[in-house]
RNA sequence: GCGCGCUUAGCUCAGUUGGUAGAGCGACCCCUUGACGUGGGGUAGGCCAGGGGUUCGAGUCCCUUAGCGCGCACCA
């Protein structure tokens, strides 16, 4: 037996791929060359003027946050886009963001807070806004650490925080433009607010619970009337009646009678509404117009007396007589105890199935409350997006979102835009303390209510924080002078989460048309949620949340990318699990072998030799194999181009062709042997530009230790920026 | 109630414009220590949820039933 001849292959291809040896080094690599940012790939000749342009914006992540499965996935995807339209000679630019995320952080912050026995109402606003500023801020590095760590190839250079002035500015002009074209309204209207978090919310951050609750029957003077909230009920005058119930001919719209109630004897007028369903409970109901938002249809439309029962922190107030200062939970056994002693109350059915309207964030029951809150009309904004959506002015991948969209567009409803909370974009107005009319007022000029003469005084609110997300294609973009904006808006894709399409998405179409006149992206690829190994939703009660680090550090990015990405079709959710991504630890490990054994047993190479009759039909296959990839990689289908590469390079280039190298170098002639090198070096310098979006760092890794005599003139310049394996 | 999906091998899922069912993981069997912290070869036979229809032909189009999931709107 001859002894082994000494490897020509680099020493740390004797063992085991190394992520954790490999990584650090070449984000620094790729970051040190400039390339992220496209000005510079353009400097060194790498894409044209004449490149089109490929952009998308990150979607905003929580400064505040630490990265989740849910990040991980976001980041591969857009990456994989990316790095794929850069090696396609595109002028690629993917813009990093962060975001303040406005009630979410806040909510964090006051956690903090009670922690240290502070609350939220005892800290001067200004005071509190720098302080959940400065603890955002000293947080966001550990955000941007974390997005690196997946490989992410995005332009650093142009990072944006929500924050910034002319981020505001811009959201501040919308505002103002609204106001002009009479889209912006101030209005006492009816509101979703939670008692607890002391602030309303739009209709989208509410969540609906069943729940199995007494339902009361009450006496009404003549009439018997149901409800599930007896507590609403002390100032209910008004009895409402469908105007074609004959079981209720006798009585007319307007008529007053005398009856007894809760608190003594009272005086009802009578109401005859269609919004009433003759079918439900008796068909008659009292309405409550400050805390239901039925309730207050019927009264506007009736010109009826508001009265608020129930305070901004769930207590009742004077009205209720006895009752005052109480919780309205507490209050209500009360409540109905007094109306049985007093025979008011008819029967009660003990298990009657409604749904409750809770807060998104901390489960209290919403309390509907009228107050005077800035509010988008939608109706306008929906409709022109709606057309331009059903022209085919942008794709939905998966299709069926876009049925989704237009759907919610169709029924759109005014949005209220502001939140009673310190951490967010200040609102620029005005309001007037006598008659409580709003005014817009960027520059802080107007003193006096145009309207009644009153004084001004300055709006605490601050924005939903999707009314300035809404607007970050372009905002972030430099709108409206940019030279940025001007190459790369409207931007091509946008990645991001399902679940968002109404928060986020649907919005961001309606105001980047309205404020551009342009659809802010041509593509909108959702995808699904990521699930524990079970396909359980992540949760940290449940303690089956996956930390993407973890396996990054236990498997290497590449592995996790790769687990990220297989098996994973847009729009539906992914099981992520530490058996998949071991999995692809594995490969990656199989691909520093197959790199190993090409370095060891090619010394030299001719691209120039022609190819064996045998080694032509190989090349037959894998040609054909790159053309179906980049097909499928323009129809952004990742999770097959992934899987197809991991089985070509595993089962045929590895099985097939290496193992069947061996006898080839031993029993050729020197023209087979030589074409046979030519094969193996030309496919492995495929197969590294094909996985290299999927797989960066290895790829990038072998690519840097291609023996030179192999190289031909490459490895200059990073893989990264390398051509896709063919042009179409 | 309205809307949107899903139901394909044990598990996770692919199946593009309709043409005699696929991958990964797992399982099982055999082999192997000079590219590989193992790897190679092979096996497993799923009435493509049920029913109906269109078609020469349907997992793939249409209708329908059932189960599951999600979204929206809600009746006091």
């Amino acid at each position: 037996m001859n002894e082994k001849p000494p490897s020509k292959a680099p020493d740390k291809f004797l063992k085991p791929y190394d992520p954790a040896a490999v990584e650090g080094r070449i984000y620094k690599l790729w970051q040190d060359s400039g390339y992220f940012n496209p000005d510079k790939c353009l400097e060194d000749g790498l894409v044209t003027d004449m490149a089109k342009p490929f952009t998308i914006i990150m979607p905003p992540t929580n400064a505040n946050g630490s990265l989740h499965a849910g990040h991980g996935l976001v980041m591969t995807i857009e990456d994989i886009m990316t790095r794929y339209k850069r090696m396609r000679g595109y002028r690629t630019l993917w813009l990093p963001g962060l975001d303040h995320a406005g009630f979410e952080t806040q909510v964090v912050y006051e956690k903090k807070l009670e922690k240290e026995g502070r609350t939220r109402f005892e800290i001067e606003p200004k005071k509190l806004y720098q302080e959940i500023l400065d603890f955002t801020l000293t947080n966001s590095a550990n955000i941007k650490e974390q997005i690196k760590k997946i490989g992410a190839s995005c332009d650093w250079s142009r990072e944006k925080f929500t924050l910034d002035n002319d981020i505001v500015r811009t959201v501040y002009d919308t505002f103002k433009r609204l106001s002009e074209d009479g889209l912006l309204y101030r209005g006492k209207r009816i509101v979703s607010w939670c008692p607890k978090h002391q602030t309303s919310f739009s209709d989208l951050e509410i969540k609906d619970e069943e729940r199995t609750e007494e339902f009361y029957y009450l006496k009404y003077g003549p009439f018997t009337i149901a409800t599930s909230r007896p507590e609403t009920k002390f100032g209910d005058k008004y009895v409402v009646m469908h105007p074609d119930d004959k079981r209720y001919a006798e009585y007319e719209d307007g008529q007053k009678i005398s009856l007894e109630w809760i608190n003594g004897p009272i005086t009802a007028t009578i109401i005859k509404d269609k919004a009433i369903d003759m079918e439900f409970g008796t068909g008659v109901m009292t309405i409550t117009p400050w805390h239901d938002p039925v309730d207050f249809e019927i009264a506007e439309r009736h010109h009826l007396d508001k009265e608020q029962i129930i305070d901004e922190r769930g207590k009742l107030l004077p009205i209720a007589g006895e009752f005052v200062g109480m919780n309205i939970k507490k209050a209500r056994p009360l409540i109905i105890e007094k109306l049985k002693a007093k025979g008011l109350v008819e029967k009660t059915d003990m298990n009657y199935k409604h749904v409750v309207r809770t807060c998104y964030k901390c489960g209290t029951i919403i309390e509907p409350q009228i107050k005077s809150q800035w509010f988008v009309h939608m109706k306008p904004l929906a409709d022109k997006a709606l057309e331009k959506i059903k022209s085919g002015e942008i794709e939905y991948i998966p299709e069926h979102y876009k049925k989704i969209t237009t759907h919610w567009l169709e029924n759109i409803i005014d949005w209220n835009i502001s939140r009673q909370i310190v951490w967010g974009i200040p609102i620029p107005a005005k309001i007037c303390q006598k008659c409580g009319e709003g005014f817009v007022d960027l520059d802080d000029k107007l003193r006096t209510c145009a309207k009644c003469g009153g004084d001004l005084i300055k709006d605490n609110d601050t924005f939903d924080t999707w009314f300035s997300s809404s607007q970050w294609p372009f905002a972030s973009l430099g709108f409206p002078g940019s030279e940025d904006f001007k190459t790369y808006y409207p931007t091509d894709v946008m990645e991001t989460a399902g679940e968002i399409i109404f928060f986020w998405v649907s919005r961001m179409i309606m105001l980047g048309l309205y404020v551009t006149g342009k659809m802010p992206f041509k593509t909108v690829y959702l995808h699904g949620l990521v699930l524990d190994a079970k396909g359980q939703k992540m949760s940290k009660s449940k303690g089956n949340v996956i930390d993407p680090l973890t396996l990054t550090a236990k498997f290497g990015t590449d592995a996790f990318r790769m687990g990220m990405v297989i098996g994973n079709t847009p729009g539906t959710s992914l099981a992520l699990s530490e058996g998949k991504v071991s999995a692809y630890k594995k490969f990656a490990n199989k691909l520093w072998n197959i790199a190993r054994f090409i370095f060891e047993n090619v010394n030299d190479v001719d691209m120039s030799v022609s190819y064996s009759a045998n080694d032509v039909a190989l090349i037959d296959v894998r040609d054909k194999l790159f053309k179906e990839i980049t097909a499928e990689m323009d129809e952004y289908k990742f999770y097959i181009v992934a899987e197809k590469l991991y089985q070509y390079a595993w089962h045929q280039f590895a099985d097939q062709i290496l193992e069947n190298s061996k006898h080839v170098f031993q029993n050729e002639s020197a023209e087979g042997i030589a074409s046979r090198k030519r094969l193996l070096v030309e496919t492995l310098d495929k197969l590294l530009r094909a996985l290299h979006p999927f797989m960066p760092y290895i790829t990038e890794e072998i690519w840097s230790d291609m023996p030179v005599a192999l190289a031909a003139g490459k490895g200059k310049k990073p893989l990264m920026v390398e051509s896709w394996p063919i042009i179409t």
